[in-house]
RNA sequence: UGGGGCGUCGCCAAGCGGUAAGGCACGAGACUUUGGAUCUCGCAUUCGGAGGUUCGAAUCCUCCCGCCCCAACCA
């Protein structure tokens, strides 16, 4: 695993001997499922732990009802294990620790340190203050200790509506940090919760239970985002004013990746306006969206890792996210043929109902994938792009009166070409070489130019997803004036093929198994669509084309 | 104009007073039965700017500039 600022600091504790060991936490709300932002910090929290000889718990922060759900904490689990965690029985709920953070409620109230607040959540705000003037204290701050456990007693028995009363701590009105102007602890909240039910009318704020679960569970470095330094201040106070075990707050920037978004508001938005086919869409940076996209966890982790972990606010380009995936999909998918836009090709040197046994290799990688067995008859389908009736220069492929190498089958040349009446091309009509059986070329000639095929009598139909960048642009938020950023959603992110051919082994493939079209790129079995009957793949990632490339140095000259 | 944080190559990111790692991207070439992979080579006289300290500064000091976060009974 990488070094950073974070596994600094926690070599100089484990070196001073501030900890025996070291304890982690991934904390997520369950009211979203996780993207590869959240896979950052779980790949940072577990490998911390992981490295240091520690343990890292699943915690979910479940402090809101309004908005969290138990199919989120499913789908949460579901993710962290699939990306190659475990957390083994720690698994831990905020609300375990509800009626702790209710007793130590109830002692900040008696050492006069928190107080219960009359005011409505619009009159809270006014007396907040601004940025850059003081607040105003409330008038209910200087309430009796006796007057302040009675009220809170009934705030928690249920005798007031939502929204009647808080409890808030008793801090700095004229602080500088907002977090510590009186910030509310606990909130009426008359709403069923996805564990305790209705066993509580108020519920503690994030900021009231955080650094006490991290305390409860002795978190020695307790790992979070830019955005909660500011509150560091306030949780230590908590900590301190209680006494308890102080866990040590360190933040780290956000990951944010170019062509998509990361925001749970936007990636929840994304899905309920049905602008993607769910959470698990294949082009959302969801967990879930990747998994389906075919991404090897591998290939996230190693993401992860090479992305670094500081403080500076960042885009990493998606360029790098999927070279990590080729990079793992290149070592360890097996290679296999498939046309995505077929035109037929009949060798009218071979004959009628004959068909051949040709023995192709699985990975060129790796040896031990071994190879496999396929047919090559009279009647092939080779790939649109691979055949130009007038080729520029530096084409290699297909051409009439040129010569091209069908992968382990033959050398063949295109002697002519076939066109409908509205002048398309239709079918291409070839002689092959003999003596290139399995496509070497004994009298040394060279050839250029190798496609892929599938034999037409035994080719399988399927369905194939191409997908691109879901936003047309590197940062989604750079639209017009007025426009948001769903104008800059991509039209062409999603293409169905249907009629794609492929070769019969990978009508065999089971849901969720990815592989390499041979010359086009990665593709996986849709999990959930993807039938022995009725193949769907989806495309992972294209490979790196040289042709295009050229094409385009081609067309800009 | 209050508080907090950050500014090193197109994008990430090392560097912690001794004279700018690495990855991605990009470009050139080699090799190739995937125009894939692989392999070579190239790619910041300069570290937001200006002063200063020092034999020596991306690293220390001063001032300035820019960007991000905070005014939910959200997390």
């Amino acid at each position: 695993m990488a070094k950073h600022f974070i596994s600094d600091i926690v070599e100089a504790d484990l070196a001073e001997g501030k900890h025996a060991r070291i304890q982690t936490r991934f904390p997520p709300e369950p009211n979203g499922y996780l993207h590869i932002g959240h896979a950052k910090s779980i790949c940072l929290n577990f490998g911390l732990a992981e490295q240091y000889g520690g343990a890292c718990n699943l915690r979910f922060d479940d402090t809101n009802p309004t908005k969290e759900e138990d199919e989120y904490v499913q789908a949460i689990k579901r993710d962290v294990a699939w990306l190659g965690f475990d957390w083994q029985e720690r698994e831990y709920y905020a609300s375990d620790y509800f009626e702790q953070l209710y007793e130590w409620a109830e002692r900040l109230v008696e050492k006069g340190k928190a107080f219960v607040c009359d005011l409505t959540a619009e009159q809270v705000r006014e007396h907040r203050g601004s940025l850059t003037e003081p607040g105003r204290e409330s008038p209910y701050r200087d309430r009796s200790v006796a007057e302040n456990l009675d009220l809170l007693r009934r705030m928690r028995a249920g005798e007031f509506p939502d929204g009647a009363r808080t409890l808030r701590a008793k801090i700095d009105m004229a602080s500088g940090n907002l977090n510590l102007r009186d910030p509310v602890m606990y909130r009426i909240l008359h709403a069923r919760h996805h564990r305790t039910g209705d066993a509580w009318s108020i519920y503690p704020m994030y900021d009231w239970a955080h650094g006490q679960s991290d305390s409860i569970e002795r978190i020695t470095h307790s790992i979070c985002t830019l955005e909660f330094e500011d509150h560091r201040p306030l949780y230590d106070w908590f900590v301190a004013e209680l006494g308890i075990f102080p866990p040590r707050q360190i933040e780290f920037a956000r990951l944010n990746i170019s062509h998509t978004v990361m925001s749970k508001r936007k990636l929840l938005r994304l899905v309920e306006e049905g602008h993607v086919s769910g959470w698990d869409d294949p082009r959302l940076p969801t967990i879930a969206g990747l998994r389906r996209r075919g991404y090897p966890p591998a290939a996230i982790r190693d993401f992860c890792d090479r992305i670094g972990v500081t403080k500076q606010e960042s885009t990493v380009e998606f360029a790098l996210l999927e070279h990590c995936v080729r990079e793992e999909l290149n070592r360890v998918a097996l290679r296999r043929m498939a046309v995505l836009d077929p035109l037929k090709v009949t060798l009218v040197d071979w004959p009628e109902g004959k068909s051949e046994e040709l023995e192709a290799v699985n990975n060129p990688e790796d040896p031990s994938a071994g190879t496999r067995t396929v047919r090559f008859g009279r009647e092939l389908w080779i790939e649109r792009d691979d055949f130009l009736e007038d080729p520029p220069k530096k084409f290699f492929r297909l051409a009439p009166g040129r010569e091209v190498r069908l992968r382990w089958g033959y050398v063949v040349r295109c002697d002519e070409v076939v066109k409908n009446a509205a002048g398309e091309v239709i079918e291409l009509r070839c002689t092959h070489d003999a003596a290139t059986r399995g496509g070497g070329t004994p009298d040394g000639r060279k050839v250029k130019g190798t496609i892929h095929w599938v034999n037409a009598a035994d080719a399988v139909d399927a369905e194939v997803r191409l997908y691109d960048h879901l936003f047309d642009r590197e940062d989604p938020e750079a639209v017009e004036a007025g426009a948001d950023f769903l104008s800059a959603l991509n039209p062409a992110s999603l293409e169905v093929r249907t009629g794609c051919k492929l070769e019969p082994a990978l009508a065999a493939a089971t849901p969720g198994e990815r592989v390499q079209f041979e010359r086009i790129g990665y593709f996986v079995a849709d999990e959930t669509d993807h039938a022995p009957g009725r193949p769907v793949f989806n495309r992972t990632a294209t490979l790196r084309d040289t042709w295009a490339r050229v094409q385009r140095q081609q067309g800009a000259e």
